[in-house]
DNA sequence: TATTGCATTTTGTGTGTTCAAGATACACAA
DNA sequence: TTGTGTATCTTGAACACACAAAATGCAATA
């Protein structure tokens, strides 16, 4: 795979631009100026140039001497950018643990260095790992030592729950008065869609297919302009993640899905947004109920008390 | 203010505990065991009995030899318990940076260092903040170095954004097939608002009177035992609490809000969770066109870009 | 038996230093 | 004039140690 003299940072980057030059339907030989990636990333030339230097090696790229980098060939799709959340060496562990927890491995009260022990990582690493868990909204600081694992209900519960929500706002969001749909960024999911009809169905592996799948009802909720609605979904996605992570699921039906993307997408360029709000609604129900089986009115299960201790 | 010996935790402990028995209605005289707080404060009974011997010199409680602490009197009103968010002496910094970004004071993209100076506080303790106010979604990590705060509209559209979010899941929430009702909690929070109405609304500090309301809207919406919608609701408030922290606020018409919140306890208690929800709604729907004056399909200005880099 | 009082163990923070690497400034080439 | 190449500055993570205080175990007491 590739040097490993390159930063941690500059891996990271390789993927994400990797992504974009083939997402991004660029033509062969264009010119890559660093400046105009180090601004979309958010990060200074240097980071980016030793990106560049590892696309290089890959043979993605070609640098002519004083003239900079330019695109020879698309990347290959065996590159796994990690689209949804960043992440890189520490991803592994973040998913042990959180599978861990899941199968009852790990108590609700752990602390820190028992963490440290337990998965071999460094504080720093691990402490990374728990604020991310924190903002996720499943693991909390206690007030003195230690973190605890907030309640959750079990996984089916916990689908019925976030499906529930999201057709309360998904739908709401396209109403929204600062609705503007980005044209190019519509293009992208559209065809990312299609791709995946296109065979990419079968041929992807299935963390990439949610990772797809997530991005597409980011990017329209996205649209909304509504920065509370864009927290929640995120915040959704990145908990369906984790349930998802071990849930059975079939390849086949999600042909379907894709196909109600594409028309979602339709009806929001026609820009009847009324309809696509309304088939929108829809969609979530369909999914919601394959996934959970249930009555949309019924609870899947008596769900542990999940109250937070107020004193 | 009491001696400066204790540490913080036990500092924050007292207050806690200040809060709680002058709300829960205990009796003059109780016996006040130490694991019982430990528990339900979620630390170990070190730090409680640091916080009680706190309480103890303000002439809260009185410990006897061998039989451990008994309540001689209800704490004074003047203790201000942070009931919402936990926080310390870093709150007060968390509150300044937040406002110093809201007035334009602090560029988007900044460095760790660079606020460590500016408000001369160590590492760790910025870290915290900065961590904090990731979870509470307003600033970023960049890739490389440094963090970013997120594009936020102006104080009035982010009003309206909250509360057409609010208005979609806050009313679903008492429709949740999970809902169940904690007759303690209902009655704490009941409590509250009449003593608000008993002349508590003029006395109390703006800051409290903030938290109390969230308090009432958090504990409804927790009934839900919808882990995604009590995520929702807790995200809105500390958005909330930013961006009302400089509008303008008006003592009187807190008044009727209060009834409307004690209406809306009994509509729950008869169990007619329809009208009530129906009537949550129509309370939000008040509060938001009185905060923004605004017609509900309308945007208030043009919103500023609030695309995430998504690259 | 439950709870306090106290001693002991464990945890996590603060401090200072070092260093890889990200940010930045500037000269030079196209 | 724009963008690359390169040197320099700055940042923030890693490491090690000391210490305050939180967690824990146990004897004493109501």
């Amino acid at each position: 795979m590739s040097r490993n003299d390159a930063s941690e940072l500059a891996q990271q980057l390789a993927l994400r631009m990797a992504d974009h030059l083939r997402r991004s339907g660029i033509a062969i030989g264009a010119h890559l100026a660093e400046q105009q990636f180090a601004d979309e990333l958010k990060v200074s030339r240097t980071p980016v140039r030793r990106a560049l230097a590892v696309l290089a090696e890959m043979g993605v790229v070609v640098q002519e001497p004083n003239r900079g980098y330019f695109l020879r060939k698309l990347p290959p799709a065996s590159v796994r950018p990690a689209l949804v959340d960043g992440a890189g060496l520490a991803e592994e562990r973040y998913l042990q643990i959180a599978d861990d927890r899941l199968a009852g491995k790990l108590e609700e009260h752990v602390t820190e260095t028992a963490l440290m022990r337990r998965y071999g990582m460094p504080r720093r690493e691990l402490q990374r790992v728990l604020h991310r868990m924190e903002k996720e909204g499943w693991i909390e600081r206690k007030p003195g030592h230690g973190w605890m694992f907030v309640q959750m209900p079990d996984s089916l519960e916990a689908h019925a729950q976030s499906y529930r929500f999201r057709m309360l706002f998904e739908p709401a969001s396209l109403l929204e008065p600062g609705f503007r749909l980005v044209k190019s960024e519509l293009e992208r999911v559209r065809r990312d869609q299609q791709m995946l009809l296109d065979g990419g169905l079968m041929r992807l592996s299935r963390a990439r297919l949610f990772e797809l799948g997530s991005d597409f009802h980011n990017t329209v909720i996205g649209f909304s302009n509504n920065r509370f609605m864009i927290d929640a979904i995120h915040r959704v996605n990145a908990m369906r993640r984790l349930l998802e992570y071990r849930a059975k699921f079939d390849r086949e039906r999600i042909t379907d899905q894709c196909r109600e993307h594409l028309h979602l997408l339709e009806l929001l360029e026609q820009g009847s947004r009324q309809e696509a709000a309304e088939f929108l609604r829809r969609h979530l129900d369909v999914v919601r109920e394959r996934k959970t089986g249930m009555d949309k009115d019924k609870a899947v299960s008596t769900p542990r008390s999940t109250v937070t201790a107020q004193l």
